[in-house]
DNA sequence: GTATGATTCAAACAAACGTTTGAAACATGC
DNA sequence: GCATGTTTCAAACGTTTGTTTGAATCATAC
């Protein structure tokens, strides 16, 4: 597929392989990946059945793209927040705060546009943190490593006096809070059924902010190791 | 259900109902409720496909056994805590710490059985958590509703000059924190494929509860109300 | 116009799904 | 022995699944 050089439009912007990444995201949302048929999606985008497997090659083709399109620049986000405190600390280490702030801000931030799609497309990521379906957890650890290795690699020279499985199990702990927020923004959890929530996520930041760090910083536990 | 006092074994112990049981469980967490078929399940648990259909009257109806047969007695376990912490303390506010703890002591106690299939079980029940299935969520929802009501209230008079929506939102952060660390028990979450990873529950409990405790007493966030 | 490539469409494909059926096998009490 | 109720089994049911096909439609360039 040559595309002439001379004036076409950089994106040509196939009309009907949009509509179909934005049903299918937001179906994933709702039925999950073996929930949502893909005569669920063309028929929410007013596409022909077929559609799915000309544009993407197939149902897993699709559940690819779906993440592919906005992680990659979410995770980009991430890695040129870290670079740019890094560089504003000119070597010195860098405050814990500052490091979880870039890494969880900027996934809330997504989360709170709810114009383009961008709080839809948190949700079935928090979603998909608990999914075994194989593939996409290996096609998410895939997209995630890069930036796992420097937030990780930050937080251990920002705490260096924190044993790494320690720092390891505690940013585990915020993702997992930081998705289980997420997931429940829309319909919040029925878990808990207690009054009218407020679903602000501008308002969840510095909550999930302040017990995220309240965590980071506690105490260590007793070792465990006999003493 | 009167059971009689002279001489019947209490459990029946219907062979292939367990197996089927057991089987689903552990293919549930593999593949989720969509991604097991009746044919998957029987056949792991060298049974006939109408099994299903027999013993439980369909696969909604498996579902909805598999859960609770151990729910139940987890939710039961942790109210009798409840019931102790609040009998001793004869009505002084009880400490938040000891609060915590029976509600994710007993789960993580739970989740280091895996003798008897504890383990996969929470493994199920964490994943559950963020998936969407309807009727699934309904029925945790139900199955929760007088365990989040005891505790949200134990906590809301331990902590009484901290906002209620407050303690919520952290019970909730609490809840995704544990749910995402015992989801990834088994082949410890890909995200992070970091070194050999130390996935004994025993030393998870200190960890998560001290990761717990210091997000709940963290500083309440700025109330976001213009000042 | 005609030719070329990209996209859409209705229809069909085999495979897998959950469920139902009726007969066989088993157990248990008389 | 027979009778009764429970459990297992192979086979089939009608749907729904993801994918493929070949012709129709659209756009664009010549």
């Amino acid at each position: 597929m040559l595309i002439s050089m001379t004036s076409t439009p950089p994106a040509p912007t196939n009309d009907t392989r949009d509509r179909i990444l934005d049903a299918a995201e937001r179906l994933f949302v709702e039925n999950g990946f073996d929930g949502t048929s893909m005569r669920m999606i063309t028929g929410a985008a007013n596409a022909n059945l077929a559609a799915i497997n000309y544009h993407f090659g197939g149902k897993d083709a699709l559940v690819q793209e779906v993440f592919r399109r906005r992680l990659a620049a979410l995770n980009a986000r991430r890695l040129d927040e870290l670079d740019r405190l890094e560089a504003e600390a000119a070597g010195a280490p860098l405050k814990p705060s500052r490091i979880v702030e870039a890494f969880f801000g900027t996934a809330l931030e997504l989360a709170a546009d709810t114009e383009h799609g961008g709080r839809t497309f948190m949700r079935l990521l928090a979603r998909t943190y608990n999914e075994p379906n194989a593939f996409v957890r290996q096609f998410l650890a895939e997209e995630y490593a890069e930036v796992m290795d420097r937030f990780l690699g930050a937080l251990f020279r920002a705490l260096p006096e924190v044993p790494r499985a320690e720092i390891l199990w505690r940013f585990h702990f915020m993702i997992g809070a930081m998705a289980f927020a997420i997931a429940g923004l829309g319909g919040l959890s029925e878990l808990m059924e207690v009054g009218p929530q407020d679903e602000d996520p501008a308002r969840l930041l510095p909550r999930l902010m302040s017990f995220l760090l309240g965590g980071l910083r506690a105490p260590l536990p007793d070792s465990g190791l006999q003493g």
